[in-house]
DNA sequence: ACATTAACTGTTA
DNA sequence: TAACAGTTAATGT
């Protein structure tokens, strides 16, 4: 059985199905934390963050998520209102399908059904890979959590192949660290042959 | 707009 | 008490 990271279900057969395209700006909520989740999300361009804000109004970002990625999907396995807000981060296209819509396309295509299972799964692997890397008090594995987990999307497994596209800040609010103190750890890394830089991108 | 540095403060191993 | 993360503020790309 082949293992899927990254949930993609066919953009043809979504709109067939009832998905619609819906076009955003730039710093729109596409939903807001307390909703209630009614859509399954895929993008089709664009990015997407996942955020909370804890009670002093410090950032904490779930996920930055991009292109043939889908977004909330546990949500709604789960009779609960998202925890989350879904906020774009650039212009964004993307697709929304009706719950009970993706729920029929399960039943019909068993092969999409043990996809999404696929693609859940790795999710909370990696979720749990996080919550350890995130308990530690050194910064430096927080940041390796974070950077394993960005990778584990792409194919490309060798040392230094996975351009780090995120701002320090992004990388800080994924972390629960300070942009310094991403800096002054990224540093640190080079030194210690975990990460090179090309001119400030980070290459993990 | 984002990245870096420096100087200082507070916490903790 | 030395190391080190957070704070603030100024400066660099």
């Amino acid at each position: 059985m082949k293992t899927i990271s990254c949930m993609k279900i066919d953009e043809d057969l979504l709109r067939s199905n009832g998905g619609e395209i819906r076009n955003y700006n730039s710093k729109d909520f596409i939903f807001r934390s307390g909703d209630k989740p009614l859509y399954y999300w895929q993008i089709i361009e664009g990015n997407v963050k996942l955020n909370h804000y804890n009670e002093d109004g410090k950032e904490f970002i779930h996920n930055i998520l991009g292109e043939n990625q889908s977004f909330g999907d546990s949500c709604l396995f789960v009779d609960k209102t998202y925890p989350m807000n879904a906020f774009t981060l650039s212009p964004c296209t993307v697709i929304k399908l009706p719950k009970n819509k993706l729920f029929s396309i399960l039943e019909e295509y068993p092969d999409i059904s043990l996809e999404l299972n696929s693609c859940l799964s790795h999710r909370v692997y990696y979720k749990m890979i996080m919550i350890q890397s995130i308990a530690s008090a050194n910064p430096a594995i927080r940041i390796k959590g974070l950077m394993n987990y960005l990778k584990s999307f792409q194919d490309d497994c060798s040392a230094f192949s996975f351009p780090v596209r995120l701002t320090r800040q992004q990388i800080a609010d994924l972390t629960g660290l300070r942009v310094e103190t991403v800096i002054r750890t990224l540093k640190k890394m080079e030194k210690e042959n975990s990460l090179k830089f090309e001119k400030r991108v980070i290459f993990f």
